[in-house]
DNA sequence: ACCCATTTGTGCGTATGTATA
DNA sequence: TTATACATACGCACAAATGGG
């Protein structure tokens, strides 16, 4: 045991790296964004950590989220605005 | 507090006394295996676990699943073949 | 071809238990 | 005690494919 996980919390990690990717448009604005069954997978986190996470970024204004349907990138680069 | 301690788990249970079923050929080889409403309905379990279920039934090789059709147990009892 | 029920696949919402720091 | 994190478990909703009439 006594892993460190870089001193770091994960869903903080994990929400830094979607946030990265919304931001050099690897997820393009009103594309799919990753559901909480895909995030568990790719980062082999839980699910409650998956749902923090989008939780954050819903929060930060970067995603919407359509209940029983699933999240996507929130259109508006977010530069080119007058 | 009243030690429960048998095997608690639900699925751990639910599927144990599937893959009896199996072995012992109350379910057949070949023959329909349980859909997941099915299992839903006769052990009171959510969905979710009953998905849970045949999905671990699967992995070990007693049944398989066919989309939008059903799952069927495995032909084969297991016993020596040559 | 069409409808309809069934069944799996998928996705989110919520709560509880356990373990760890 | 609190926060974090994972596993389990229940609920609800919708899509797509299949199969029987």
């Amino acid at each position: 045991m006594t892993e460190v996980r870089e001193s770091k919390k994960v869903w903080i990690r994990v929400a830094d790296e979607l946030r990265g990717r919304i931001k050099d448009g690897t997820y393009r604005p009103d594309a799919r964004f990753p559901s909480e069954t895909d995030l568990v997978q790719e980062f082999g986190i839980a699910r409650g950590t998956a749902r923090k996470i989008t939780a954050r970024l819903r929060d930060e204004g970067l995603i919407y989220t359509e209940p029983q349907v699933g999240s996507f990138v929130v259109p508006n680069d977010g530069e080119g605005q007058t």
